[in-house]
DNA sequence: CTAGATGCAAACAGTTTGCGTCACT
DNA sequence: AGTGACGCAAACTGTTTGCATCTAG
């Protein structure tokens, strides 16, 4: 979709001042593989800018988030949610307002897997989230669009 | 699975002690609609019991996710994972260590909705993950199942 | 020049733990 | 009777905020 690009062009593209610590935080980020957690993410801004602050890298982090830079690995709800629901079904998840819908198992063509899952993982169910926005939100946003 | 059955029961088969308290916890969450977080199912709790601890109410929420009696909405890590990979993809989720493990979309048949979702709400995509235990973990336990 | 970014410390929210007492089995 | 559950308060972890200073545009 974008053009390979430097990081000054894509804060650039998202209204956000181009910073150093930003950049590093950034290109810290992308270069890790696995799903790091701020506090990781962090630990290793800071062998590059070892005065950084903890609060500059969570304000950056929700930033990259909320500017559609970067993606969490799963929306966050603040505290653990518990499911009373014991019928399968999946879930229809709002990424403005976090609501969460309950979605009928029928309502999706069955998902399976067509390969071997790698290296002996054993297989107990599957989750499917649908992501997007929900109607309330839809309604009053006609504005901003954001990735998720 | 089970047949219908009483609450007694139910704590027998996961080996715990039926309290008053456990009852009125487990009762009150399988009535709630939603996806209830805990301090949401200790305010309603308390209706029924007043002088119940919040701490109470955590103890016996783990203990339930613990012996598979409830199940969580998505598995937390705690933190917020931030994802580096751009790449489509979806994610093995081990269920004892909660380790995150990227899988190609190109290993499940393509998700697909088979209905419309419901009153307006906007798909912009659909995540998977595969829960299940890990390599790891199986090896090491032989021993003590879980459910997800 | 000015809006917005940084760094620090303090505040917060959600959750867990230690421990003395009480209740289920 | 003994193991484990309860209730309380204190501790902890992860995250956000207020504010003074600095910097990109």
């Amino acid at each position: 979709m974008f053009p390979s690009t430097n990081f000054r062009e894509l804060c650039h593209r998202h209204q956000l001042a181009a910073t150093h610590q930003r950049q590093v935080i950034y290109e810290t980020v992308t270069s890790l593989s696995g799903h790091p957690s701020p506090e990781l993410i962090y630990e290793k801004v800071r062998e590059k800018i070892p005065s950084i602050s903890l609060a500059t890298v969570y304000k950056n982090i929700r930033t990259f988030l909320d500017s559609g830079m970067l993606r969490e690995v799963s929306l966050h709800h603040g505290s653990l949610r518990v499911e009373p629901n014991q019928r399968p079904h999946h879930h229809l998840v709002c990424i403005h307002c976090k609501s969460i819908t309950d979605f009928d198992e029928a309502g999706l063509d069955p998902v399976r897997l067509r390969a071997k899952p790698p290296r002996g993982f054993q297989v107990q169910r599957i989750a499917v989230d649908v992501l997007g926005i929900c109607a309330k939100c839809a309604s009053k946003a006609a504005h901003k669009p954001r990735k998720v």
